[in-house]
DNA sequence: AGGCGCTTGTGAAGGCAGGCACAAAGTCGC
DNA sequence: GCGACTTTGTGCCTGCCTTCACAAGCGCCT
């Protein structure tokens, strides 16, 4: 897990972070007509074992039946609750690159609680243009009416980052995606969220290593074939 | 975090975690032609404090000297090293939606250690296309040639990502990147890491909610209006 | 050559998260 | 109405990670 910041309301972060892992499970369940799961089912749903699942729940409260389980729509609503999501969020991606371009298209956000509203570059030849239905602003225009509750999405390259996130923090947001490589600071009460594509890959990389090397040297030549076709095509 | 998985080779998996954050912060120091860097002064660039910087570094040994610092250029190769970046890992991106193109086309990859080297999908409309430079495949024409150290990348709807997720194990692939928002279940050995937009979101938005909750009843009007504003489109 | 100041590397302590195991509590069958 | 069965909620223990604090080591200055 990228890190688990403090807990609020007594609420261990890494149980916060396993939360919307739950919500997933449970609404896969009520698709199927489901109304009633045990923490035994729900947890094997999720990927989790079943007394971590039970002990998470147990923090938002009582709110499953000894003997019977929990009802599906209920935890659901609880958790939804406790998220904050029983009403949407507004999201403004900054950066539309390849990757921006990516977000603002990207359906998962609208059916899990959130609403992209601005999408936001500096490029004056994107600005103006629409992008997924909506159109493209500057930064300038994004700080005029800054709404209260807006999670800011970073999809800038790394040198933007640290400006962007400055003016969204000045425009009094305080909750913060980052996609951008690189380390971004921010005041106290500013949540930030990292997202970092390669360095996924690289602590991949490690584990691939390292699995190959408990085979032994021969596994370890197809690597170095791979390192060979990288001098070929560097040189 | 994701989850941070077993440890190899007495590395804390925490750990392994934050070496790609350093090998970051170094490439930013050698590019401005510094030599010589201190614990604090690289534990500030990666957002670390720098005991918990120092005692990283010593699961890699003792590269650093006593009242001067660590060498740049050597600590950068010890932790790529470590890391097994010291040849490029081939990258397998399956699913070329919208994720799957601003992946393939990203250039972040290809300057930490990477390659992108095929591009999969199912899509007879699709296979055959050229995409940032690569002509698109389906899954059994990756299977003819599953490469050693592949890492696969699955950008599917999660629908077809528990199937992907099988023929990729099955081919021999023990690393996998998941950006399909579900459970995979996988064998042992086969280590997956999990990348879930809409879950971050939730996450920040848990920590908003909670932010604006310590504001009292007044701030928290704002996000109703949200919610109203929600009624008003899904009506 | 010797002492001084700086920085690393690490033992020890504290805190947090995960897993176990069981008592509490509710349902179902008879 | 009562007992047996099922499943939750949780106290305790264990292990990992983080933080603190300091001794060990290295270079530099005198």
């Amino acid at each position: 897990m990228t890190d688990a910041p403090a807990a609020r309301r007594g609420i261990p972060g890494a149980t916060v972070a396993r939360l919307p892992v739950y919500l997933r499970a449970l609404a896969g369940l009520a698709a199927t007509g489901v109304d009633t799961v045990s923490s035994e089912e729900l947890a094997e749903a999720a990927g989790v074992r079943s007394a971590k699942l039970r002990k998470d729940l147990s923090y938002l409260g009582s709110y499953g039946v000894r003997g019977v389980g929990y009802d599906v729509v209920r935890l659901r609503e609880e958790i939804a609750r406790e998220l904050g999501l029983q009403y949407d969020w507004s999201v403004a991606i900054i950066g539309m690159g390849n990757l921006g371009h990516a977000l603002a298209a990207y359906s998962g956000f609208a059916t899990r609680g959130f609403r992209v509203t601005w999408l936001v570059d500096e490029d004056p030849n994107l600005v103006g243009s629409r992008i997924a239905g909506l159109t493209v602003i500057d930064m300038d225009a994004l700080a005029t009416q800054p709404p209260a509750g807006l999670i800011g999405v970073i999809a800038t390259p790394p040198t933007a980052a640290q400006s962007v996130a400055d003016r969204l923090v000045e425009m009094g947001v305080h909750s913060i995606l980052n996609f951008a490589p690189c380390v971004l600071a921010v005041p106290d009460g500013v949540e930030v969220r990292k997202v970092d594509l390669a360095t996924e890959l690289q602590i991949l990389a490690f584990h691939e290593q390292h699995a190959r090397a408990e085979l032994g040297p021969l596994a370890d030549l197809a690597a170095v074939e791979v390192a060979d076709a990288r001098q070929e095509a560097t040189s």
